[in-house]
DNA sequence: CAATGAAGGTATGTTCAGCGAACCTTCTAA
DNA sequence: TTAGAAGGTTCGCTGAACATACCTTCATTG
């Protein structure tokens, strides 16, 4: 792949437009992403508008045109009354676009995210197998990835999303636990709109096993290793579809 | 290390205050990135500043409320009338605040800081040494190389930066970049302010030779071995200086 | 040695996001 | 049946950001 030179790749993150984020977009983005990623799953509720508001530093009028956006978008739905409160619901089967037309929409921002995981993802799976995991983190760990093993479609990829996330929040960093939530997002359109035949859900079941397996045996290198190569797979069947 | 519960650690990353970032905000940090890190270095004037303003996608007025904030910091010089712009001038001493204090002013980051680094740098080095770099590319590492070999105290410190973040750049990915800017970022000042013995120095140098021979040879998984050497002596002496 | 024009510096009025605060409506649990 | 906990609504205020026009400096150039 060529490369242009490096300084003309820093004159370009220095002069660049600023990529301005107010409030309401902000917080549609954080818990579009909880759900999306299946952090909040089907059923939870959130805390009450006046208090979410508040963790969140945002004012309520603001939080609820957020609240509305995530209704609109059908991820979730508000009851009113004593009781009441705002729910996430079923992530729906959604109109998929089809994986080459996501890929066209993102464009060149797709290797930019496979790029970035390939360098994160190991590493956050090496940082998570150094670490002593008490009882209950090592239970969730076989838990989530217990979600995530056989089964497929929709249900799958949350799964899947969320073994991820787990592995880098073990790790322990907030910094990079955010870099791979991150990641898993912008890929999560795509990741869910490519049709996935049992060879590769098999496939990729191993490969989780043996990257939980590495973290809860303390396998810093091999950890990395696994990690690696079920990104590397999961790249190269993404890329796959899209030429 | 103890660890809190995955979802604990989820929690507290959709439940945390948005972090709201105005224009104004964003254009300093962008401009004061790029004067820290020294992807701008001295002499270097900027673009004027209706130009700057446009790609910025600012208003000028704006923009000028950000040089100014600059300026105050000493980090630039405006000249007037024709011939005349924003100029990027000598870094000066700056009160530096002791390693401690800025320590214990960063807190927690600065373990935050450091693990993603150990997470993202080496991996870097290794997209670095996974590319096929022009002849352009290979000459600018090895300036960058020389520039950070041998002298000491500020001089060192931004040539340091640019040569991590070159490694970084070479690997072509933006996001990647982007991300070893910001850790760079968050830890130059903490790495301006510990006292640099000779020792160190020479060791520091003899990585910086071998990471570089690593990535222009090709060699992806030295690159990151020598790399994530590196990060440790580094992190190994910073947390030593705060304890 | 003027005159030009490119640059930074200033002033003004408009718009709109976001806020606080008070209030309305629904509905369950006691 | 009623109190209270939730979502839903309204309104006026403030400040950030903008567009636009104009002023000031001063190196270059004719």
């Amino acid at each position: 792949m060529s490369v242009g030179n490096v300084e003309a790749l820093w004159a370009r993150s220095v002069f660049s437009p600023v990529p301005v984020r107010n409030a309401f977009e902000v917080t549609v983005e954080r818990l579009a992403q909880g759900i999306r990623l299946g952090v909040l799953v089907e059923g939870d509720r959130l805390p009450p508008e006046r208090e979410l508001a508040e963790t969140f530093g945002v004012s309520r009028v603001t939080l609820r045109e957020g609240i509305k956006a995530l209704r609109d978008a059908g991820l979730v739905e508000s009851r009113r009354g004593r009781g009441g409160g705002t729910f996430v619901v079923t992530p729906k089967p959604e109109r998929t676009r089809s994986a080459d037309q996501i890929g066209r929409s993102i464009g060149n921002g797709i290797n930019d995210a496979l790029e970035l995981r390939r360098v994160v993802e190991p590493g956050a799976a090496a940082l998570a197998a150094s670490r002593t995991l008490t009882a209950v983190d090592r239970a969730s760990l076989l838990r989530y990835l217990a979600d995530a093993t056989g089964c497929d479609s929709t249900v799958r990829r949350l799964a899947d999303s969320r073994l991820h996330l787990a592995i880098a929040a073990l790790g322990g960093s907030a910094s990079v636990t955010a870099v791979v939530a991150d990641v898993q997002m912008r890929l999560d359109e795509l990741l869910r709109a490519i049709p996935v035949i049992p060879a590769n859900i098999a496939h990729s079941d191993q490969q989780h096993a043996a990257i939980v397996d590495a973290i809860l045996g303390g396998q810093t290198d091999r950890a990395r290793i696994e990690m690696e190569e079920h990104v590397d797979g999961t790249a190269a069947l993404l890329r796959g579809f899209l030429n």
